[in-house]
DNA sequence: AGGTATCTCCCCATTTATGGGGAGAAGAAA
DNA sequence: TTTCTTCTCCCCATAAATGGGGAGATACCT
């Protein structure tokens, strides 16, 4: 008799907690080990408990999932994490599979598809979503992306990561000196950041910064 | 021997409608009639199909919540609607009333609520989940706003033809003189509207308005 | 007739944003 | 070592946005 699977479950909506509990209960493999509803709470259960997986939403509130990512590099936490993306957030896979993230599930996916994500990474696969696996194809175009492989890096012009950063902040509507402010840097770094942001995305103002950012899912 | 409440849901995340589906099961008195994973296949259901009540998200691929309760109004489809709602989108509340829609859940909400609001609307009641409440309570300060009641409408002003002519253009990149230019009004008038923009939604800056137009899926 | 809302325009002022340039420090890569 | 990237900061200047106020014209509603 094995022991089963121990999985812990990110996500700021209860219900759709609620729902993959549902569906992992009916996989005798596979067992809750417990949930979180934000970042911090994720972090914070890390430090003192432990499962096998972790099903990890990127949008929650008191530290996003990068953020939780970044965390464990951080603390050599060793965790095997499946991110849950709303989206496309295609951009973003390769930030998350560098930061240690193994499988990718689109919220659209059926239940179904969890059962087998958590197999697969539990053998050390890393699993990709149909919706993502053809998004990504889409972006690295002529690179095949199977499980278990790494597509390389070749986005044109991508921001750097103090660059989405202050991207972020501009689409939550700070201004240059309150992002100067909470990122301890001066407005003349961060007027030197809008700048390359408007060039490298190619849009006239603040705004379109804004919307690209929603766009590529960034915020 | 009563009838159940028959019981549809629409939402995009096939993970959150089995999250509801398996809530709504542990209920005798409710039954699911069905489901719809966007707003094209709610209208075509709705238009041979029926049932008690429709729980629908606002966030969709083809056809949003909104529109999708426009048609109902438009065909005199008379369906008790439960929105089912991401964040704060307190601003849509007062539109979706006029629509129609009975209930307003958020996703944050526990499943039980869910059930709750199904048999409140069904007795002809309206419910609001205590989220929605709170930032309704913001809103309209001073007024009370309890399931069953209906708020009035006070939404301090809902933008005028013109404000919103400005707001799309702002949302899409183009400055104050840019936009006169478009319209024909010099910029004191744009940046007029600018500002009442401002007041009106509530945000900081243009960004702000962008974010707010696309919230309220005016672009 | 009086109230109200909308659209239009202006005054004032300050703060932000944009656009151009340069440049040092640190680190990684070749 | 040299080169490149990233992050950091500064100079300059102009354009744009924000915040406060007022005000006339029109139309609609009661």
């Amino acid at each position: 008799m094995k022991e089963k699977i121990q999985v812990h479950v990110a996500d700021d909506h209860k219900i759709l907690i609620e729902g993959i509990i549902a569906v992992i209960n009916t996989d005798d493999d596979i067992e809750i080990e417990g949930y979180s509803l934000t970042g911090k709470e994720v972090i914070d259960w890390a430090e003192k408990h432990k499962a096998d997986i972790l099903i990890l939403d990127i949008n929650m509130p008191h530290y996003d999932g990068i953020e939780v990512l970044k965390f464990f590099k951080l603390k050599k936490i060793n965790l095997k994490v499946i991110i849950l993306s709303s989206y496309d957030d295609v951009k973003l896979v390769e930030e998350m599979l560098s930061l240690g993230a193994s499988g990718f599930l689109s919220k659209d996916s059926a239940g179904e598809h969890i059962i087998n994500a958590i197999k697969a990474v539990h053998e050390g696969e890393q699993y990709f979503s149909d919706a993502i696996k053809n998004n990504l194809l889409k972006l690295y175009t002529g690179q095949k992306v199977k499980a278990g492989e790494r597509p390389e890096s070749t986005i044109a012009h991508s921001l750097t990561d103090r660059e989405v950063e202050v991207l972020k902040l501009i689409a939550q509507e700070y201004s240059s000196p309150e992002i100067a402010d909470l990122l301890n840097i001066s407005q003349s770094t961060v007027d030197t950041y809008r700048k390359s942001l408007l060039k490298k995305t190619n849009v006239k103002n603040a705004v379109g910064l804004a919307m690209y950012a929603v766009k590529n899912k960034i915020i």
